[in-house]
DNA sequence: GGCAAAATCGAACGGTCGTTCTTTTTTGTC
DNA sequence: GACAAAAAAGAACGACCGTTCGATTTTGCC
C-alpha cells in the first residue's frame, strides 16, 4: 500500500519528533523481550537463538544489533535500571522528604519485588551468577545496584535529617537491614513458595524504623 | 608394590571399616570436585567435561556414577547438605539451649557464608538457579534448605520457651529477619565487595535478639 | 593365577551455543 | 522509480553440551 498523503500531513505536524529508525526500533524489541527472558532465566540464560526465536527474527539479524552477547546483556541491564528507576525511585521522590519518602522507597521496591515473584529480579539473580566473575557486564550490573544503594543510603540520611530517624544511628546499617529483608522476601516467596513473606519485609520495615525512631524510648 | 603383611593386620584390627569398594571412593571424590565446582558457578554450571578434567577421568567415566547429569546435581546437593549441617548445626547444638544455641546458630552460619565469600554457598546461588524450574533438583534443594529453616524456627521456639526470647514475638518473624542478614551478607560482601558487612550482619542479629529481649522496655 | 564383575575409557550421536561470513531484502532519500 | 545505505536472513564454523554404546582395563574373590 501506498503511503497516505494525512500520515505526511502527521509526519509535517511534529517535525522534532521524528518516528526512530527501523533498526533502534527493533533493537528495542529485542532489549523488552531479552528483559523479559532474563528475568526468568537468568542474565546467563539470555541466548541469541532464544531470542531470535521469540523476536521472530534470525539469530543473526538479533546479534547484528549487539555485535557480541555480552553487549546483549549489557543493554538488558540498562533497560532494567531505567525501568527500576521508573516503577521505585521516580514515584518517591513525589513523597515529603524525610520517613514518607523512605517509607515509599520501600513500598515500591517491595511491590515490584513482589510483582517479580512470578519474573525473577536481575539484580538479586545476576548477583549471583556474576559475584565472582570480571568483565563489563559484572561491572554494569554493580553499578547499576550501587547507584540505587546510594539512593537508598541517601533517603534514610535525609530522614535523619529531617528528625524523622535517630540522628546517631547508622545509616549504612539501616540500609543494610533493609536490603536484607527484600533479599529475604525475594528468596522466600519466590524460591519457598512461603506465603506470608510479604507481610514479614513489611512488618520488619517497621520495626527497622521504629528501632531508630527518635521519641523511642531509651533501652 | 606388594601389599604389605603389617596392612593386612590393620585391615584385621578394624573388621567392620573395610575399606570401601574403589566405585564408591573415586565417586565421592567426583562429588567432592563438583562441589567445589558448583560453588563457584552453580549447579547449573556444574559439567560432566569440566568435571572430567577436574577430576582426570574420561567423561563417560564420570557419568557412570551417576546415570544424568540431575542425579550429579541431587548428589552434591546432599553432600553440601550434610557438610552445612557439619559446620554450623551440630557444634552449635553443643552449647546451652536457648540463646546460647540460637547465637551459636548464627555465628556458625555467619562464619560459614563469610568463607563462602569466596567460594558461594549453593543454597543460596540454587535458590536463583532453580526459582522457576521444577523437577528433582529443585525439589532436593527446597527440601535441604526447609530443613534447615526448620531448625532455626525450632531454636527461636526454644529460646522462647527458655525465657530468653519473649514469648509473644513471633518466631517466623524473627527467623525470617535473621535469615534476610545472611542473604544481605552474602550479597553486599560476595557480589558488591563491600567491607564492613560482615559486621552488620552481627549487630543486625544482636538487634533483633534484643528486640525480642523479655526484658526489654515497653515501647 | 584365573575369572566374573565392576569400573573406566574412547568414539560418536544430535543438539545448542556465539560468532563470522555472504547474500538478499528493506528502508530512506533524491 | 532509481539507488545507496541499512537491516535482516541464511548458511556455515568450531566448540561444548549430555548421553549412548561397545571395547578395554581394573578390581575383588575363589
Amino acid at each position: 500500500m501506498t503511503r497516505a498523503t494525512s500520515e505526511s500531513a502527521v509526519a509535517l505536524a511534529e517535525p522534532v519528533r521524528r518516528s526512530a529508525p527501523k533498526g533502534q526500533q527493533t533493537k528495542a524489541a529485542i532489549v523488552d523481550a531479552a528483559l523479559t527472558l532474563a528475568a526468568q532465566i537468568g542474565l546467563e540464560g539470555l541466548s541469541i537463538g532464544a531470542l531470535a526465536a521469540a523476536t521472530g527474527m534470525s539469530k543473526s539479524g538479533v546479534f547484528a544489533h549487539f555485535g557480541s552477547r555480552e553487549e546483549l546483556q549489557i543493554s538488558a541491564i540498562r533497560e532494567y535500571h531505567q525501568r527500576f528507576e521508573a516503577d521505585v525511585f521516580y514515584p518517591a521522590m513525589q513523597h515529603a522528604r524525610g520517613l514518607p519518602r523512605l517509607q515509599a522507597l520501600f513500598d515500591n521496591w517491595m511491590q515490584r519485588t513482589t510483582a517479580e515473584i512470578d519474573s525473577g529480579c536481575i539484580y538479586i539473580s545476576g548477583a549471583v551468577e556474576f559475584d565472582d566473575r570480571s568483565g563489563p557486564v559484572r561491572d554494569a550490573l554493580a553499578s547499576s545496584v550501587a547507584t540505587w544503594q546510594d539512593a537508598l543510603h541517601r533517603a534514610v540520611r535525609l530522614a535523619q535529617d529531617c528528625g524523622h530517624l535517630d540522628a546517631e544511628a547508622n545509616a549504612r546499617q539501616i540500609a543494610f537491614e533493609i536490603h536484607g529483608l527484600i533479599l529475604a522476601l525475594h528468596y522466600e516467596a519466590r524460591f519457598l513458595r512461603l506465603p506470608g513473606a510479604f507481610e514479614r519485609a513489611r512488618d520488619g520495615f517497621a520495626r527497622v524504623v521504629q528501632r531508630a525512631h527518635p521519641s523511642r524510648p531509651a533501652r
